[in-house]
DNA sequence: AATGAATGAGTGTTCATTCAT
DNA sequence: TATGAATGAACACTCATTCAT
């Protein structure tokens, strides 16, 4: 027991530091070394929880989709009991609020060099338009859009684009609540027209 | 002159190896000696011209944003003398362009660890949200979207990550042309309302 | 006693797996740490019984000069007792039967940096030179050779090459017995002459 | 031409140290950073110029081989011209003076972890009993033994053998004269016996 | 101007060994 | 006694950059 938390507590303070240097210095500058130092743990036990830097990020990536994913499937399934605008308006609530979980480290994880990290992590992500476009299909009757899977992605961008934008690039000073009004209206005119 | 284009000569073998190396193998494994002997030149030539990797890079940045910038430039200055409608489908179709100017190139450099560059690069990608404030300030009257800084930035997320997902990163495998009328409809849908 | 045979099995356990890397993968990838796992035993359990690696292959080595002392020791004082021929003979054969009993190992064994193990280890096999050098000074008279410890050396590596080369390099394709006739034609010629 | 004989002269010196090292200290003790210090060349020279260490090892044992290869070859072909007797004598006087080209490091690259080195470089070596199969061809009517094949092998132990743990090993006090003349008297008994 | 040999700081990674539990 | 987490010296290797030619 005192072994597995002991072990637990190294893992932990690895990757702490690893969140760290990657926010603060970017990918580039990450190394090995440095994330033990700052970890204060030696080199070898880093190793031993950890093949290489990449595996290091790749469970920071792990975990934070894991985080954001905890939110999000939550959100659809409640989604599919209410009317679109409520749907649209708890979705982009939620996306905003996935984002602002910790979004320094989102904003290093989702500028990293794509192929650097093994391809399932990005599974969850991709499940995201699957998602939408079974929630538009409930929804078929009332949608001016007709293409729903073109419709899914246009929407899952635009929902995601200007909350990535605004909250994890801080290209916007408007509040989220602002932002979450403004997003959710260019969406429902998107999908069922003006007001 | 023989001179000086030998010297362009040399700079060009130089950007178009590190373009190569930088799409095909990403920023992490350009490195200077590989640009250098992929261009068939010294690595003494290569430092004549560039001071480090970062230059090469940053080079390749201000030119492809110069052209993409070019193809803009044009368009938002036409779309001054357009009905609102038209101005928007001619610069989602624009924009579309620009990002098939070369795709790859395009995804590698805008997957750059930021910061790794020089901030006045971005400065014509900063200017895109001004210039469609002032593009919307010619038609407030027909708009529906009152914050009209909220709407430029809403407006561009929606045209930029959809076509950037679209043809940079091929998530979609729908026609450019279906494409720019979905783009389109939701813009227009989201500025000015249905139809 | 279950405490002795605990403790026993422990070490036969470390001592197999040892070997096993040792054969397969070569000296330079055997380490401690993958042999106390393939012993299924701790790290800390391995130290207990062994100070490093040294010790491990030292075992090892202790051990397998050990069996082929048994049977070369046998063999030798059976020699005295009978006329040249049958007792070159017999030694020939218990030579090949001796590398027969682990020839992987063997190899392994005998391919280590030399300097690596404490000397007192290669002393059995120092000693069989002395050993032929006695059993040819029984035989004085028959013999062509006059220099009976430089014959002794040229007949021991005669024998020893030849059966280390085929059975242990598998150099050789021909049968033991084949290898056996030869090798004892060879000596017997060298020492008293043809047939 | 200076460049050039730069160049050389780091190779020179790299190979130099690294087989020092190698004499001196063994494989296992090799490493490449001891050797760019010994040679008084820096690490990335010694990259530039040998993809690890095996690499060094590897071109010692080419070198080594070969200067090896350039002295037997010659006798090979003499041999061919001379009555048996005399083929004899010269060939081992020739691998004795082999042997005693650099010992020690003859010793240090015999002694390697076979496997560890490309297979290329262990031709010449394997290519020694051919061409004594093919010299017995020729004198086949005079021979005692008739798988020539096997005789070969037979001999060549017996020559190798002896020198190696004579010379190289330096198991033996005898003259490398008396070691020669001993060596080839029990090859001529082998094969065409007494006298 | 151009060359490319040389440099060496920096980083990744292994593994023998220790020691608290 | 056994365990295995932790250590850190040692070593492999890369690559941006310099500079004599």
């Amino acid at each position: 027991m005192a072994r597995q938390s002991r072990a637990e507590a190294t893992v932990e303070a690895i990757l702490t530091a690893a969140a760290h240097i990657l926010v603060v210095k970017g990918f580039a500058k990450l190394n090995t070394n440095a994330v033990a130092e700052r970890a204060g743990v030696s080199i070898g036990s880093l190793y031993q929880y950890f093949p290489g830097k990449e595996a290091l990020v790749a469970e920071l990536m792990r975990r934070h989709v894991s985080d954001i994913d905890a939110i999000l499937s939550v959100e659809f399934r409640l989604a599919m009991q209410l009317p679109l605008a409520a749907a649209a308006q708890r979705l982009v609530r939620a996306n905003i609020a996935a984002h602002q979980v910790d979004p320094a480290l989102h904003r290093a994880l989702f500028t990293l060099d794509p192929g650097l990290l093994p391809n399932d992590l990005s599974q969850p992500i991709q499940s995201t338009i699957p998602r939408i476009t079974a929630l538009l299909e409930q929804f078929r009757d009332e949608l001016l859009v007709t293409d729903l899977k073109l419709a899914a992605f246009v929407a899952y961008q635009l929902v995601e684009s200007c909350t990535h934008a605004a909250i994890v690039d801080g290209l916007l000073t408007t509040s989220p609540a602002r932002l979450e009004t403004e997003i959710t209206q260019a969406l429902i005119r998107y999908l069922v027209g003006e007001r």
